[in-house]
DNA sequence: CGCATTTTGTAACTAGAGTTCAAGAAAGGT
DNA sequence: ACCTTTCTTGAACTCTAGTTACAAAATGCG
C-alpha cells in the first residue's frame, strides 16, 4: 500500500548518535548527518522531522544502549565494594579507549544543553537518577553485608559517586592520563 | 596620529565572556556579540579578528578573573581542612546563585571543545593544573600540621578534589538541588 | 493492473553565520 | 590646516544551516 523504507531507522539513529556524540549538538550539521547515515536529505527530514528531534532520539538511544554497562556491573555479582571498584574502573577504561575523546554523551548533553532545553535536562536527570539509584542500592547492599561501613548515608554516597563519574568524564576530555584517572578512582573508593 | 577606539576592549572582552559563558562557543552568534558589546560588526572584527579568537580571549579572561576565588580560599588563612571545606562550599554556593545555570566556563569549554581544539585544551589543562596544585599544597600543609592524615598521597587527593568540583558543575547544570550538592561536598571531604 | 500511499533523490528556498569592505570620521604629528 | 593612520558604521558578500517542495519510484491492496 505504500513504499517501504530502504534504510533501517534504528540503525540510522545509531549512526546519528555517533555523530552527535562526537560533535555535540550545535556543531553537528545536516550535511554530516546525511553523509553518516548514508541517506538523502529528504529521507532524513521525512523520517526524523528535525535536527533537534533526531538529537533527542539519539540521546534516548544512548541512554538505552551505552548507559547500561555501568548498571550491569553495579547490579552484578560479587561483593558490593568490588562492584563499585569495577564500575569506576570501567569508566576509566572507557575514557582511555576513547581515542577521539567524545566522553559520555549524557555528560556532554548536560553541559551543552541542560540549561537551555527542559526536555534534554529531563532526560539527563533521568539518566543520573538511574545511575545514582544503582550506586545507592549497591552501597546499601554492602552495608547490610558489612562490606561497607554502615555509618554513612547511602544517598549521600551515591550522589557522591555520580559526581565522581561525571568529574572523570570532564577530566578525561582535557587530559586522559591513565595513571591519574586510576588513582582518582582509587581515592574516590576510599571514601567508603 | 590615529583615531582612538571608542570602546574599551577590556570591557568588551568581559561582555563577550558573559555571552560565551552563557551560550557556549558554537551556539553564540556574531549578532549576539555585537548586541552585547554595543559596537558595530566592523569594530568587532577589526578589534578581535574572529569569533574563535574572541572566544579564546574570553576564556583567558575567565581564567584570570573567575578562577581566582577558589585559589584565594585555598591559599587563605585557617586550618587546611576548613579551607578545603570552604572551597567546596564556595563552588556549591556559586552554582546555586547561578540562576541561568551557566556553570563554570572552563568545565564547559573542556566538554565542548577540548577534544577538538588543542589550544583550548591547553588552556583548560592549565586551569585544572593550577586548581589541582592549590588543592595539593593545601592538603600537604594540612598533613604537616596534623590536620589531615598523612598516610594519603596528596597528589591523588588533589586530583580527586579537582574531579569533584568538575562533577559538581555537571550535576548542577541538570539539577541544582541545594541539599544534594551540600551533602555531596560533605561526603567528598570525608575522604580526608 | 492500477491506485493510493509513502518513500527517495535532488533542487530549491530562506535565514542567518561569519567575515570583509568602503566611505567617512576622529586624532595627532608636522 | 593637512596628512596619515586607525577607528566606526553599515552594507555587502559568500557560504552553509536547516528545512521544504517536487517529481519520480516503489509498494501492496482491490
Amino acid at each position: 500500500m505504500a513504499r517501504t523504507k530502504e534504510f533501517d531507522p534504528d540503525a540510522a539513529v545509531d549512526k546519528a548518535m555517533e555523530v552527535f556524540w562526537a560533535n555535540g549538538y550545535a556543531a553537528t550539521t545536516p550535511q554530516q548527518l546525511v553523509e553518516a547515515l548514508g541517506i538523502g536529505r529528504g529521507s532524513l527530514y521525512n523520517a526524523f522531522t528535525s535536527k533537534r528531534a533526531l538529537y533527542e532520539r539519539a540521546l534516548r538511544r544512548y541512554y538505552e544502549r551505552e548507559t547500561t554497562r555501568l548498571l550491569q556491573v553495579l547490579d552484578g555479582p560479587g561483593p558490593a565494594r568490588e562492584r563499585l571498584r569495577a564500575a569506576l574502573e570501567l569508566l576509566v577504561a572507557a575514557a582511555l579507549d576513547d581515542r577521539e575523546r567524545r566522553g559520555c554523551m549524557v555528560t556532554n548533553a548536560a553541559v551543552e544543553l541542560a540549561d537551555r532545553d527542559e526536555v534534554i535536562a529531563h532526560l539527563v536527570r533521568r539518566t543520573f537518577e538511574r545511575q545514582e539509584a544503582a550506586f545507592r542500592s549497591t552501597i546499601e547492599e554492602g552495608q547490610r553485608d558489612g562490606d561497607i561501613s554502615a555509618d554513612r548515608d547511602p544517598a549521600a554516597l551515591a550522589a557522591f559517586f555520580l559526581t565522581t563519574i561525571n568529574g572523570i568524564q570532564v577530566l578525561a576530555k582535557a587530559d586522559p592520563d591513565p595513571r591519574r584517572l586510576s588513582r582518582l578512582a582509587e581515592t574516590a573508593l576510599s571514601v567508603l
